[in-house]
Order: C-alpha cells, then structure tokens, then sequence
DNA sequence: AAATTATATCGTAATGATTCCGATTTGTAA
DNA sequence: TTACAAATCGGAATCATTACGATATAATTT
C-alpha cells in the first residue's frame, strides 16, 4: 500500500481529494507503525493551523472501512497503521513506538476443532514489548 | 478461585473487608465471564443505592493488582473476570455475553526465535465470537 | 470560467468511560 | 469505646471519541 494506491480506492469510492488526506496517508507510509488520532493531530496541526478533530477521527474510520488501514485498541486508545495486504499474519508491536514485526505463525491454524458449535468471528493474536532501537 | 479465597488475599494485604467487596466478588464467581464497570454498578444498585462509580473502580483495579481479577479491553470498555489460576492458557470471548471457552494452545511456543533481539513482556491471544448459547 | 452541488472541514458542544478529590462514614486495632 | 486509617460518597474533572450546524471547498455542470 502507498500514498497512490490509497488514493485511488479514496477516487473509486467517490471520495474527493484533499491535501488533508494526501498528508494523512502520507505519514502512515512514512512511519510505517502504528499511531493514535493525537500523533496525527499533532503532525497536521504546523502545517494545518485549526484542524479538527472532526477531520481526524472521520478520516481515519473513512480509511479503516476502505481497507487502507487496520486497528488496534492498546491502553484505552485506538491506534491505526497502513493495512498489510499480503498474506494474513500477526504483530509484534513496540508499545514505546508502535512499530511492528511480521509475526508469520497465526495460532488459528491448531485450534479448529476445539471451538465446536462456537461462532468465530474474529481473533487476535498480539506480542508487545520493546523493540531493539527502543531498548 | 472461590469467594473465600479472594477475601482472604485481601486480609492477608491488610485490606478492609467490606459487604460491597464481597458482593462484587460473589458476583464474579457467580457470572464467571467478563463484566464491566457498568454491569457491576447496576448488579449493585439495586442493593446498595448511591453506590458510586469510584467504590467499582477503585475495586476492580484493587482486584486486578491483587491477581483475583483478570481483565480485557473490549470496544473501548474494560471488561473483567475472575482469575484463572491453573496453567497459562487463552480464551474464546462471546461477544454477546461476556462468557469465555478456555484454549489450551498458546502460541507464543511456537516463534521464541522469530523475536531475537526483541524484549518481550506480554501477549494477547483473543478468539471473538458467539457462544452456542447466545445463538 | 462561473455557477452548482454534494462533500469535507471547522469550531465547538455532547457523550461515555474513567479518574480524581474533599468531605463523610466505617472497619479494625488498641 | 476510642482512635485512626481505609473505604465510600457525590460530584467534578479528564480523556478519547462522536455529533452537529455553519462554512468552505472539490468536482461537476453550464
């Protein structure tokens, strides 16, 4: 996923362009890890003087329906990166930068059996800890 | 983990013992799934009017520390549940209810070389769904 | 290029979960 | 039973998030 990409789902979707959204997507590919609506607003907020809220929040659910981007919930707060788009696998996640590792083992695999007459729906498989430029 | 033994953890760290104390706690053992701070207060409400959302806090997180609760975070909501105090293992969730299928496989003994270099100090592995019950 | 229209944004208020705090009450130890 | 620390109350404060009317702007049409 790149800045392009992205764009062009926003286009296909009929979505309209703004600088705001180019900039939005743009630092997600920049740093590549995850971050909350507070790391964005204070990265737009030099070079877009009164944003809103509003702005963030709308935009970053937007992107999140679209596929552009994927959550997660660490410490009471909604954190979001670029989605990953190749083949399914977990995270390592840095709780100091949120900079993640590819995790290839999902744990998913082992368990089918077990969960008889369950209804699965979703899973999550996380490892947090501090990653070696953090340490 | 009984009634019996979380007031005793809490006299044994010079806690006070208090029929609320004993109530939430009953309350875990009796529900035995993840309940919020809004469930509890309205389980007690109805017995101890006025109750205030401080006492629930304050106890749930008292709990926590003293290893008789477990928690998670669900939808932006804390949820918590009676300790599990055997071998380590992992939880299928009803999102509906709060009722949790225990996971014998826990996959972090799977990848210990995949994350030299990386300090480690948590994981979560969550299965979401709808119990048989709930369907 | 100007007018039109639907979408995006702003500014700010509302909401929901959680935390904090001074005043009061209540277990527990002496 | 008294004394004191801990627990609770009541309500305000905080933090993340959502909502909304008014305004601005991108894209489309004339």
């Amino acid at each position: 996923m790149n800045v392009e990409n992205a764009l062009d789902i926003l286009k296909d979707e009929g979505y309209k362009f703004t600088s705001k959204r180019r900039d939005i997507i743009q630092l997600f590919v920049e740093e590549d890890r995850y971050l909350t609506a507070k790391d964005l607003l204070l990265n737009m907020e030099p070079h877009y003087k009164g944003i809103s809220f509003d702005t963030i929040y709308r935009n970053l659910h937007l992107f999140h329906e679209l596929g552009i981007l994927e959550s997660t919930e660490l410490n009471g707060e909604k954190h979001f990166r670029l989605k990953c788009n190749h083949e399914h696998h977990h995270h390592f996640i840095c709780r100091n930068c949120g900079i993640t590792k590819e995790i290839e083992h999902c744990p998913m695999e082992k368990i089918n059996n077990e969960l008889k007459h369950y209804m699965v729906e979703d899973h999550k498989f996380e490892i947090y800890g501090v990653c070696p430029t953090c340490q």
